[in-house]
RNA sequence: GCCGGUGUGGCGGAAUGGCAGACGCGACCGACUCAAAAUCGGUUGCCCGAGAGGGCGUGUGGGUUCGAGUCCCACCACCGGUACCA
């Protein structure tokens, strides 16, 4: 034998091995030589930034860690092989409520909890074997963090992007604290479950509706970079709609109302006007009315005010509203429109007042419908769209001359009757000029009449709201501005920086609707920094999303004091090659971390404008069902499964277990077979009786190729994440080679020892521990880890002999061994003189013959 | 409602328009063993047949093609996102 067996790995007298020994062995070894740090400057080899979103420090990792942390470090591996600077690096999102919560709970420091989960994690990644760059480790709950959100923040202000007003805002009453809408789930609370309710508050917010176009424009750049459907999501989310802006007057009032639509071809069509009760504008409508208006109206509001968005979003609720009787005017027509105060109108979109148009718009028809108002068609959905323009004959007023006699088949559709809104394409009747263009010209031609009559304009509008990040709680980063005592609000000054949490040691942690900030009295105590006169912090923290949103740049140089990241390091390694996390962040943080990006290019620290050049996602991991979680009680615990069945046959279980981005059931997630497999591994390379000095060319052919084969498909499949199907393409080079050692070519043959290495560096992917272990036992010092890619020998992935086969009318009815190179004429030949193919034909005749040589014959008989 | 995705053995899943079910789990049979575990070998889509062989088969119905899991049309089921966004 021309190795000695680890003396350190125990091996067990049943001939398998240790895989908790392993481990360790290697994990020290890792610790000591630290292999898998970014090489600098001096390094020439092309960059690969790849990156696992980073973990939430809640307890110890779980299966859904292990699957994220799997894929990622194979990924990491995997360019790495094929010699690539390859930065890797892992850090803690360890700001937030479940901390808070735990220390309300035990009365503790939030702190203390937050560095022992992460203390914890780390022990865990290192117990996974997760190949990271441990040298740029970085906590958001750090001040040498946080102080870099609170620059952060003040350039947002200073360029006007962070600022503050008074609005509705989601509240969650149990977690006592506003949400951003992003965080608000089917009308709850995305962390605690609660119904959300809505609060007028005054807030900070950041001013991501400026990147609107920008967010919803770059996302044609990610298009086969990031899976489709996060995409659409986001697509969904900006949710941009194109339409005008048009001016009402109203009735004893100064000044225009502005309304936004996407249909401004049927304002002829309007018959009344509906503002949201919520707004200043419906507000001050019924002041202006009757002591009975403004009863009603009241009522109303307050009716609408104790709706949570559960039951308001609930569908086909009827529709509701108090007339405000006040009068808007049509600019077209100058005809009176009623004004009402519904809910179905949102304060927060658009301009929180719309034309109502019955007849082409399903909402406006059903709340007409319940207040008996008028229903004017002036669409023509009946009439064909392409083709010519039919002709419409008008009199001496340029109004159309009806054609009278035949019904019309608009009234078997009058929305009146039917209660269904035309909103399908049509030619517009009753509309004076519009009279007879397709919707679409209709649409061009009215927002022209409008700007030429300074009533409208094109305008577009966004379901994005801007991003609420003041928290009301104490486990975030201190919003760095100060209230001065004549009312200014004005930024803590630089050399103050970075403004820290204090002692948490006598504060009041519970939720009661303000921030326990403000509890600090001593903290809460500043200077106006211009007039030195006594001033307030804020008492609020910044939502966790600011932190998460810019972390990837930290990375680059986390022990930086002087800056938030070095651009030069900035543009040599972002933006992120491949970003791996859970779908679950589909549009909260890669939103967000998309326009902070884009404010940061903006400011000229970076060079590109979206963060994530390719992302994938992974599925869950599902038990009895639902999603692993310690309250569910239906947790696979990480630390055991590292010592049984340890940590290379996890990572390989979940690997094959599935694509990628499809969810895992862990009762599917078959370790026994997969430490059966990895014990067939170590078996081979224990088998290996030839040195390192062989001439591979020398070995068996046969499992040569099956070797090259592999070598050749690998970095497609890794590239395309079909984690999975490497795996299986691994256990067949396994089998193969056991076959050969066994009852073929034999353990001291060449092709036996290539195939072994070609396993052990494939392996280092997924079962790193082992691989290494592999390689040591085939005789060589050093890290597979690093072991650069083996090209395949293009000779050996070319044939000789292929399968053909023959069809006759669609069915396989033989198959032939065939030269690989066979022209068609002769395989033709071959095929018609094969005994199954006449058999099969029985005597019928060949009408027609397809031949693709050398693979396929196809005879037809009819 | 709107937008998107997915339907393949008992199970997880493979399959550039060219032998469907790779690889594995499970199950069954066998070897080794006093026995069990581990390991090794074999069988395993369904139906008919002792066998050779034949028929059927990728949610359903149609279509394109010499040839369809794959492309097109319609439908069904399930999953995800979003939901009074004017």
């Amino acid at each position: 034998m021309s190795h000695t067996p680890s003396l350190d790995a125990a091996v067990p007298a049943e001939g398998g091995y240790d895989a908790y020994a392993i481990q360790q062995k290697w994990q020290a070894r890792w610790a000591e030589k630290d292999p898998f740090r970014a090489g600098g400057d001096e390094d020439t080899r092309p960059r690969k930034y790849v990156l696992g979103m980073f973990p939430y420090p809640s307890g110890d990792l779980h299966m859904g860690h292990a699957e994220s942390y799997a894929y990622v470090d194979v990924v990491a591996r995997f360019w790495r092989h094929r010699g690539y600077n390859v930065l890797n690096p892992i850090g803690w999102d360890s700001f937030g409520l479940p901390a808070e919560n735990a220390a309300i709970q035990r009365g503790a420091d939030p702190r203390e909890w937050t560095y022992a989960n992460i203390d914890q994690h780390k022990k865990s990644f290192r117990e996974y074997g997760s190949s990271y760059d441990w040298s740029r480790i970085l906590h958001t709950s750090d001040p040498g963090y946080y102080r870099w959100n609170q620059w952060l923040f003040q350039r947002l202000y200073e360029r006007g992007l962070a600022y503050r007003k008074q609005s509705p805002v989601n509240w969650c009453p149990n977690d006592q604290t506003v949400l951003a809408n992003e965080q608000v789930v089917d009308g709850r609370c995305e962390r605690c479950g609660a119904e959300v309710v809505k609060k007028k508050l005054t807030q900070w917010y950041f001013k991501i509706t400026d990147y609107a176009d920008r967010l919803l424009d770059d996302l044609n750049q990610l298009e086969g970079f990031w899976p489709q459907k996060v995409i659409r999501m986001q697509r969904n989310w900006i949710g941009r709609s194109v339409g005008a802006d048009i001016e009402f007057e109203i009735e004893g009032r100064e000044g225009r109302v502005t309304v936004f639509s996407t249909r401004p071809d049927t304002l002829h069509g309007a018959t009344f006007f509906v503002v949201a009760p919520d707004s200043d504008l419906a507000a001050e409508l019924a002041a202006g009315s009757s002591t009975a208006v403004r009863m009603r109206f009241q009522d109303y509001l307050e009716s609408v005010q104790r709706e949570t968005d559960i039951e308001r979003q609930s569908t086909d609720r009827p529709k509701t509203g108090v007339f405000l009787e006040r009068y808007a005017i049509n600019p077209v027509n100058g005809e009176r429109l009623p004004i009402w105060a519904a809910d179905y109108v949102l304060a927060d979109y658009g301009h929180g007042a719309v034309m109502a148009v019955p007849a082409h718009d399903q909402r406006d028809l059903d709340f007409a419908r319940a207040f008996d108002l008028p229903v004017k068609v002036v669409v023509d959905t009946t009439a064909p769209v392409t083709g010519a323009i039919p002709i419409i004959e008008l009199d001496d007023d340029g109004v159309p001359i009806d054609p009278g006699g035949e019904e019309s088949p608009l009234d078997s559709i009058d929305p009146a009757k039917t209660g269904i809104a035309l909103t399908g394409e049509g030619r517009m009747i009753n509309s004076g000029t519009l009279d007879g263009l397709s919707k679409r010209n209709a649409i061009a031609r009215m927002v022209e009449q409008l700007a030429a009559a300074g009533t409208g304009r094109a305008a577009k509008s966004y379901r994005l709201r801007d991003w609420l990040i003041s928290r009301q709680r104490f486990w975030g980063t201190p919003i760095p501005m100060i209230h001065t005592e004549d009312g200014r609000i004005v930024p803590v000054p630089e050399d103050q920086l970075p403004l820290t949490l204090p002692d948490v040691q006598g504060l009041d942690l519970a939720p009661k609707g303000t921030s326990p900030l403000g509890g600090a009295t001593e903290w809460m105590q500043t200077v106006d920094p211009e007039t030195g006169e006594p001033a307030l912090r804020d008492p609020d923290t910044m939502d966790t999303f600011v932190d998460s949103s810019w972390y990837f740049l930290r990375f680059l140089a986390a022990s930086d004091e002087t800056q938030a990241f070095p651009p030069r390091e900035a543009n040599k390694w972002a933006p992120v090659d491949s970003y791996i996390g859970g779908v679950e962040h589909a549009i909260l943080h890669l939103l967000y971390a998309r326009f902070i990006t884009k404010v940061l290019f903006d400011m000229g620290l970076v060079e590109f404008t979206e963060p994530f050049s390719s992302l994938i996602n992974q599925g869950m991991v599902l038990l009895d069902g639902s999603k692993m979680s310690k309250s569910k009680g239906n947790l696979v615990e990480f630390a055991a499964s590292m010592v049984d069945p340890g940590a290379d046959a996890v990572r390989v279980a979940i690997a094959f277990a599935g694509p990628v981005e499809d969810d895992i059931n862990w009762e599917d997630v078959s370790t026994t077979g997969a430490q059966k497999f990895l014990a067939r591994a170590w078996r081979v390379a224990q088998d290996v009786t030839s040195d390192p000095d062989v001439i591979w060319a020398e070995g068996d052919t046969a499992l040569r190729r099956v070797t090259h084969r592999l070598l050749a498909d690998a970095p497609g499949l890794v590239e395309q994440t079909k984690f999975n199907v490497v795996v299986a393409r691994l256990m067949e080079l396994v089998n193969a080679t056991r076959k050969a050692i066994d009852s073929g070519a034999g353990p001291a043959d060449p092709a036996v020892r290539e195939s072994a290495e070609a396993t052990a560096m494939i392996l280092d992917l997924f079962a790193p521990h082992l691989a290494e272990e592999m390689w040591e036992i085939l005789g060589y010092d050093g890290f597979v880890g690093l072991v650069p890619w083996r090209n395949a020998d293009p000779t050996l992935l070319v044939e000789d002999t292929v399968t053909s086969v023959v069809q006759i009318d669609g069915k396989v009815r033989a198959t032939l061994q065939v030269p690989a190179r066979i022209d068609a004429a002769e395989l033709e030949r071959l095929a018609r003189a094969d005994e199954r193919v006449v058999r099969s034909l029985a005597g019928r005749e060949i009408t027609r013959a397809v031949v693709r040589a050398p693979k396929v014959v196809s005879f037809s008989t009819h």
